[in-house]
DNA sequence: CGGCTACTTGACATCTATCAACCGGGGTGG
DNA sequence: CCACCCCGGTTGATAGATGTCAAGTAGCCG
């Protein structure tokens, strides 16, 4: 086990969704012309935004709720690949077919464009394609970084990393809280790390009885005098 | 553990370096110009070409050899993010620091463009902007579908996927040959898959017993009878 | 109240990591 | 030219982490 301070973490990337919400590709002045190519549309939860493999025909900007992105074994076994939060975009543009699966995890929101619009929007919009880049690469990083922790973290260094991680994503410009929102299902984050469900409640538990964190249904508290070793070290600090 | 077939492959995303070498986002009209931009510029075996957190003064695209881009934890543990062959772009272009680190493998050439140059030349060339964002978001998604295989895959299966993998990127538009040069060591693969080189080891061994290869000294002979189950099977098939 | 689902907990199995020995080729230097 | 060493790779024995299977609990909704 290798430890660092919960504290600080310093803000890494989004590991979110196609692009961590902070990153705006769309200028304010050209926000409705942007808009005007959307349509308003909702998904209950569990309920499926897009399935990899179908034909692309839309992409989606995320304005509600919190979603999965996944890939699945045609066995069952499933990984998720990131979360997306209000602000991301969802779907694969330049592809005839999804690239992965989407699924609302609440309540979800969001506006849907056209694919052959959006790419047109782009093609019109240096700028906004510009900044859709450098979004792209960001994201790009963040899921290396994720592959860091699937392919070196112990179960508990996982949780950790998932749980600082997400608690930056969702503190977004407001101070971090410590009690952490998590809408998701033990089945989800288990996919997400790469681990079953009973494990990741046994380091849920571990992590209770060390004083760490309190389990509270669809949150965690983390118990803020926590200078407890908790997640594992970076060569190379992020920047 | 789960099967299917080894021969068709359906040729899937690159797991690459940054972007997939048949990716090219220079148009032949602009090239000229863009290559007035670039030093050429060579590496050892073995040798640095950038590290993780350093600041990102140029951006790469590699002409010859075989490079590994990685991530590193601080007690040594190394997660080797892609291998990058020719034509493959490197480097973090709207980042102050690289993002990962990259080793030549063997003797690599390269063409190294100063950052603030290449932004130019992208601002300048909205085409080519538009070809890098697709090439970025194919990036993405080869890497996302490593996460899968780091995440759900046995160690036979991750082997099976890394070798069917390299050796269509290789085989590159010319056929398929069943000698699969590998130029990187046990220890690569082994960081490359989330395993140790001892499991790598024992998976060729066991694949040799089972005549599915032959293993030679920098290379994998393909038994090409070799009906056998080889490889975890997507839900979706790839397009 | 009953049953469902999500989650937890426990006992056990298994895969992969770890630790250690060994092998073989290539380079180096005597 | 040979001996040696070094390094990368293989193989074996063992241990440990996590997966599997199964039972039990708790909350929730009908």
């Amino acid at each position: 086990m290798v430890g660092v301070r919960l504290e600080p973490i310093p803000a890494r990337e989004s590991g979110s969704a196609l692009f961590g919400g902070r990153k705006q590709f769309v200028l304010p002045e050209v926000e409705t012309e942007f808009d005007n190519l959307a349509r308003r549309i909702s998904f209950a939860p569990k309920t499926t935004v897009f399935a990899e493999s179908e034909p692309s025909i839309a992409v989606y900007t995320l304005t509600r709720g919190t979603a999965g992105l996944y890939k699945m074994l045609a066995d069952g076994r499933r990984q998720i690949v990131g979360f997306a939060l209000p602000g991301d975009f969802l779907g694969s543009p330049f592809s005839d077919r999804y690239a992965c699966s989407v699924d609302a995890i609440g309540e979800v929101a969001a506006r849907q464009f056209p694919r052959e619009a959006f790419l047109e929007f782009l093609r019109a919009n240096p700028k906004s394609l510009y900044l859709m880049l450098e979004a792209a690469l960001q994201e790009t990083n963040a899921a290396r970084d994720h592959m860091l922790l699937l392919g070196c973290g112990t179960a508990e260094e996982k949780f950790a990393e998932f749980i600082i991680t997400w608690r930056a994503r969702i503190g977004h410009g407001s101070a971090l809280s410590n009690l952490v929102p998590l809408p998701m299902s033990r089945r989800d984050v288990a996919d997400y790390l790469g681990l079953t469900i009973e494990t990741v409640s046994r380091v849920l538990a571990k992590l209770e009885r060390e004083h760490v964190v309190h389990v509270i249904p669809n949150a965690l508290q983390l118990m803020g005098s926590a200078e407890r070793p908790l997640l594992f070290e970076r060569s190379h600090k992020a920047a």
